[in-house]
DNA sequence: GGCCACAATAATGTTTACAAAATATGCATC
DNA sequence: GATGCATATTTTGTAAACATTATTGTGGCC
């Protein structure tokens, strides 16, 4: 009977056909627009290893409550893509040197994997995906790097979707995450992630049904993206919050 | 001088008592007992598929508040072990028939490439560790359900340590979750979900250094579990609550 | 007698406020 | 002037209250 005003709050995710009783997606946090941005960031390399994501900035960032923020980092940090720190908060995950190399590991395993099976099931339509992104990359302006970065990831995902494995392309997905992280943290500077003429030539010996080739070519690009990073004393070992003060205080020694 | 007294607070989890054998304990980096006990008890399958897991009810079982449980439904969820429905609450995860195929072919890949690894990396510790393992599995006590469930998923964890892989280590304990998930939704009434004498002869395999062969037991054994399920219509698409009814409908009868 | 609508109840989701911890800042002291 | 301690501020963590939604039970209507 205390019935207040009864004002409409926005709601905070887009009302979904409730008439079709399982619409509902199996990944149900993946749709959340504050994970999908965090992890677009990511794969983008705005946001670096060791960052720290404060929950009133993301909040504001991304117009909602701490809660929904909590929610979401909780969601992250249990796919290593975060790391949560009592009391102290979240940072973008720096992964190990170890763990670097078994990330590399685990997608030369996942992916030449995926290249066998994608052969195995090409049709025509799976031929139209791939010459189409290869289309795409192939037109692509090279000068933009975010764009240059998310078409590279794209063909590895295409390639794992192609396989038609669900799970696997899951993991996948979340390896590639893992390797941009992997990649940030231990990249020397001014090289570039990948080699930009592997992937014509991967997507061409798939189209050609070339297996053994194909699976040669791909565990060759992960190899050779794997070369592209060094331990260098310290990188990936250091305390978040060390990092974070050195990057400060790197930029106020270049301001003042 | 209000000096801030270092008093500490009473922690919130209390500490998990290893006094049980821990078949999963999955870097779910959590040591959170909320999450080691829901993934214990799915492995154990006193969980079933479609559970309702009650916010509340859960709250008290733990001894702990609905914010920690929200959190650790947060975590399962985003590993495919728990599924959230909007305004509906939360259910342990129930695959569809061909995610469960997908699952199996993942741990395919993943188990057969852990032999071969475990075999090339294999030393003195873990010839030891091996053997150990194959005679508790030996001399177990094959009428307790429970032990013989966290055994044969030791075995398998077992392999994939040796492999020396975190990353791929990590990845096949969320598949063997899945898998129990997988089998408990689409298995036959009183079959096992192992047979009984694959693990020695993997294990033998593997200490002889007989990477084909072993590959092959491993591949052999996946297929056997695996032939275990039956896609049964409207096992895995049916709605959670329609399972929960049907199970206790069923039980009421038997009582009387 | 079956079906639909409405109300009661229980569960989930969200807001608000508050407490604790960590970091930053300022002051006193050496 | 540098260092260490104390305080202030920011940030994270927690709790309780409240609103919303789904479920269930009841009653009226066809």
């Amino acid at each position: 009977m205390k019935r207040t005003r009864p004002v409409k709050r926005r709601p905070k995710r887009p009302d979904p056909k409730r008439s079709e009783p399982e619409v509902v997606d199996p990944r149900s946090n993946d749709d959340d627009p504050v994970i999908q941005g965090i992890l677009t960031a990511i794969s983008q390399k705005r946001l670096k290893p060791g960052a720290k994501l404060g929950e009133d900035k993301l909040a504001a960032a991304f117009g909602t409550t701490r809660i929904h923020i909590r929610q979401a980092l909780v969601h992250l940090a249990s796919r290593k893509v975060v790391m949560q720190i009592p009391n102290r908060g979240a940072f973008v995950y720096r992964p190990s040197w170890e763990e670097a190399q078994d990330i590399f590991a685990a997608r030369r395993l996942l992916e030449t994997a995926a290249v066998s099976a994608a052969i195995d099931r090409l049709d025509k339509s799976g031929k139209a995906e791939l010459k189409a992104h290869m289309e795409r990359e192939a037109r692509h302006d090279r000068n933009d790097r975010w764009a240059s970065l998310s078409l590279t990831a794209e063909f590895h995902i295409l390639v794992a979707k192609l396989a038609g494995n669900q799970v696997l392309l899951d993991m996948s997905r979340e390896l590639m995450l893992r390797t941009s992280l992997a990649i940030a943290t231990f990249e020397q500077p001014g090289e570039p992630d990948c080699s930009p003429d592997a992937h014509p030539d991967i997507g061409a010996l798939i189209l050609a049904r070339d297996k053994a080739g194909a699976i040669h070519a791909m565990r060759h690009h992960i190899d050779d993206m794997e070369r592209r990073i060094r331990p260098e004393e310290g990188k990936g070992e250091i305390d978040e919050l060390t990092a974070i003060f050195k990057d400060i205080g790197a930029r106020a020694r270049a301001g003042g």
